[in-house]
RNA sequence: GGCAGCGUAGCUCAGUGGUAGAGCAGGGGAAUCAUAAUCCCUUGGUCGGGGGUUCAAAUCCCUCCGCUGCUACCA
């Protein structure tokens, strides 16, 4: 689709090493929303995640379970490819970080900072603890009677110099800083944005980003003995996937990304480190990195020890699958941090679904299913109150549009459930059961403007529930061609005589089973 | 410690100078098309404490209390 408007997007790749959670979901979650609603709406898409599969710790963790780095990372790293399943993305490419594609580019990118002068070979000392297997700040550290250095875990730690490249990080402050300056949505949220530009005008050291302790990882052109800091190696993977180092193709049509999605823990390294690694390359910086929130479970931190982890399919089984996708956007404004209560999403499932959307389309179409010949009724007139409520229907998506290109997910939902709460109210006024015998062309009329208002919300809640929405489009007899926006509006307005399948529920209501 | 932010109805939050708001929860009523779903009305707040500026402060300033985030090489 050459010439055509396009969106590309991208998750954070996974660490192998991590078992996928409801945080993994989450931001995965936020970025199919925006891919399938930017589709619909005409772009030519490009939605990217994958796994980070290189590192000591995955190196460790082979070792432990007694098998080739390699053996080890396509075992795990088929735990987030499943996920791809499990929630229903509609990713276009899954990028791993030990594809030869991969270390091609990285290498590339490597030459491209070397030949520039941003990267030099000099050396890294430090206090490091052998049992963490990290480096410590000389303040973090206390010193006992006879000199030695315990870290905060209570490790001992020795002085270690090791030869290191380094890049030039500390050149970048400024032109950084001027960066931010110029694109004040580049880091979203504000709050965000303000804690990176502090960060960055503290100062900046230069970056260590080679390593000879472990294997597991790109080596440096040139020298061997190095491998690749670990970040280096995983944010190259956003041009990676777009051909790079070819950047004539895919890298011209897509880059620069649209939007990193990532989570708050990683900012720092999308938002400081990889444009000035790009800028440092004389490649262009992305648009947009974006740092949602963490989950709490029942207001408790997730952890291992506590045993709280949920994983995604747990909740798919346990809710529905675009029941627990519609929740993790509903319930929380994109952005902050939020708690996942198994109350919380019984209210949202059974008050927004079940009762408000599901029970909303099911009176409808039962109503046109007995009493219109199960047919799209043949509308007369419209009155104030049919105009009213179909100028708010038919007025959704440039409000709809202009939440998902700030990531307000939450207000996308909030500006379609008023909607819904619009034509829940405007069927008790037009009370259809009693002008059925009072008047049935007027009953028609009323049907007619409830079914297409319904369409138009079916056809905006696809981003969010895809398969949902299919079964509401369904029940309308709309076809896959009738589904995108340019449906939208009187320009796919339903045909009145369209036969209409019986109708099925959509929601159900969620029944807490009984404790055996 | 430094920097930033937050503290508004039982809960989650919106409101940033001009008569205190929403959703959910609670109470009452209507309707009966529908997944006993829906709709209407309603209880409820000295807007963290104190001081100040102003004709007027949840909103601006000061101070105190409480909470949160950031303060670089673990992904």
């Amino acid at each position: 689709m050459a010439g055509s408007k396009t969106y590309y997007l991208t998750t954070p790749i996974y660490y192998v090493n991590d078992v996928p959670h409801i945080g993994h979901a989450y931001t995965t979650l936020a970025c199919d929303v925006l891919a399938r609603f930017k589709r619909l709406d005409g772009f030519d898409v490009k939605f990217l995640t994958g796994t980070d599969e290189h590192g000591q710790k995955v190196e460790k963790s082979a070792q432990v379970a007694g098998v080739a780095p390699q053996v080890f990372t396509d075992r795990v790293s088929q735990n987030f490819r499943d996920l791809v399943g499990v929630m229903n993305y509609s990713n276009d490419d899954f990028i791993r970080t030990t594809e030869p594609r991969h270390v091609a580019s990285v290498q590339a990118l490597w030459k491209r900072l070397q030949d520039a002068g941003e990267i030099y070979l000099g050396s890294y000392a430090g206090w490091y603890s052998v049992r963490d297997e990290a480096f410590y700040g000389e303040d973090e550290l206390t010193k006992t009677p006879a000199g030695k250095r315990i870290a905060p875990t209570g490790a001992e730690c020795e002085w270690v110099e090791e030869p290191s490249y380094f890049f030039r990080l500390s050149a970048w402050q400024d032109r950084l800083l001027e960066f931010y300056e110029k694109n004040p949505s580049f880091i979203m949220p504000p709050s965000k944005r303000n804690e990176v530009m502090a960060f960055v005008k503290s100062g900046l050291k230069d970056l260590s980003v080679s390593r000879t302790t472990f294997k597991w990882g790109i080596p440096v052109p040139g020298d061997d003995a190095h491998i690749m800091y670990v970040w280096l190696d995983a944010l190259a993977n956003y041009i990676t996937a777009v051909g790079y180092p070819d950047e004539s193709g895919a890298y011209a049509q897509y880059w620069p990304a649209d939007l990193h999605m990532v989570g708050k823990d990683i900012l720092r390294f999308h938002a400081v480190y990889w444009p000035a690694f790009l800028m440092g390359a004389g490649l262009q910086p992305p648009k947009r990195v974006f740092a949602h929130g963490w989950w709490t479970i029942e207001g408790q931190k997730m952890s291992k020890t506590l045993g709280n982890v949920i994983a995604p399919e747990k909740l798919v089984s346990t809710y529905g699958l675009d029941q627990t996708r519609y929740f993790l956007l509903r319930e929380v404004p994109f952005g902050n941090d939020g708690d996942f209560s198994h109350a919380a999403v019984m209210q949202r499932i059974n008050g927004n679904l079940a009762n408000d959307y599901g029970n909303l389309v099911q009176r409808v179409l039962s109503m046109i299913n007995k009493n219109c010949g199960a047919q799209i009724p043949q509308p007369g007139p419209f009155t104030e109150a049919d105009k009213t409520l179909l100028e708010a229907a038919y007025g959704l998506l440039p409000s709809v549009r202009a939440e998902m290109d700030a990531q307000a997910f939450h207000k996308v939902l909030d500006v379609l459930w008023a909607v819904v709460g619009d034509a829940n109210r405007y069927v008790d006024e037009q009370a259809p059961w009693t002008l059925k015998k009072t008047d049935p062309p007027r009953m028609n009329t009323v049907l007619y403007v409830l079914a297409e208002t319904i369409r138009q919300l079916a056809i905006l809640t696809q981003p969010v529930m895809p398969d949902a929405s299919a079964k509401i489009l369904e029940q309308l007899s709309q076809d896959a061609g009738a589904r995108g926006f340019a449906a939208l509006g009187a320009a796919g307005a339903l045909v009145a005589g369209t036969p209409l399948p019986t109708p099925q529920g959509v929601f159900p209501r969620f029944v807490e089973e009984p404790k055996a």
